[in-house]
DNA sequence: GTTGGTGCAAAGGATTTGCAACTTG
DNA sequence: CAAGTTGCAAATCCTTTGCACCAAC
């Protein structure tokens, strides 16, 4: 699985232990195809081995420093990032309707931040993109 | 004032009444440079025509659905949105240290959605967009 | 005069914090 | 073993709701 296995390299390389509550996060994560509030996450660990919410906002925070996840203004909230884009780079998808994500990875140039005005002399690191719309499904 | 007569003129088009309250948080976001929550835009507005934050809340719902500002995921919440970019599109660049935001508008072509790559069938409405950084203050 | 908008009080959620106990490397 | 993590309980903060009163058109 890219995403686990890229998610807990970064883990090591910053210094941070991998625990059965960031591992079951992950894996709950890489299955979902639409965001996932704190709560949503919870529940969809297994029941054999519980993960606190408490905690999981703990991990998410970690996550989101590390470029894990992204968190975007939806009632459920927390996206993973793809590993495949450009480093700092990430472009979601997001349904109107039922708000299904996809993240969509520009392969070839990506020059959104070439296009900030010259005269604004912003030290671009990276972007986070939305774009909304209906789904394949929802158009119909 | 640009942004706060168009404000109205849309609010106007849309059925909804000028009011004290909706024109305080206009003045409120008008001369911002900093993403605002509502309790921030409590405290930008004249003491002697208080608004309450209950209310603001609800000025920000009918603004959101109207495009006169987006929220975005800071601390501090709700930029607004420049009239000169095309419906629906908004970059804005965030300062990762001062939290300072610009809107920056992308004149000519703007095809972050034209990038959708064509086999997801997205039909898309409009994006935005936020890139991460430094500002010119922040960077020296 | 109507309809929509606002204030107040209170409910409901979401998120954060402190601290003791437990795991990972 | 030490440093970093976790769980629990509770505090805190953010956001929403219901209802009576008020203001804009």
């Amino acid at each position: 699985m890219q995403f686990i296995d890229q998610s807990i390299e970064l883990l090591k390389d910053n210094g941070y232990k991998i625990t059965g509550p960031r591992v079951a996060v992950l894996n709950a994560l890489a299955t979902a195809h639409i965001p996932l509030s704190p709560y949503d996450i919870e529940e969809r660990i297994p029941e054999n081995i519980p993960v606190n919410v408490v905690t999981i906002y703990r991990v998410l925070d970690v996550f989101e420093q590390l470029g894990i996840v992204h968190r975007i203004l939806t009632k459920h909230g927390y996206v993973r990032c793809d590993f495949e884009e450009k480093p700092g780079c990430h472009h979601f998808a997001i349904c109107d309707r039922c708000e299904q994500v996809s993240e969509f990875v520009q392969k070839k140039e990506c020059d959104t931040e070439m296009r900030i005005p010259s005269q604004c002399h912003f030290q671009s690191a990276g972007h986070f993109a939305e774009v909304t719309g209906l789904c394949e499904a929802c158009s119909r």
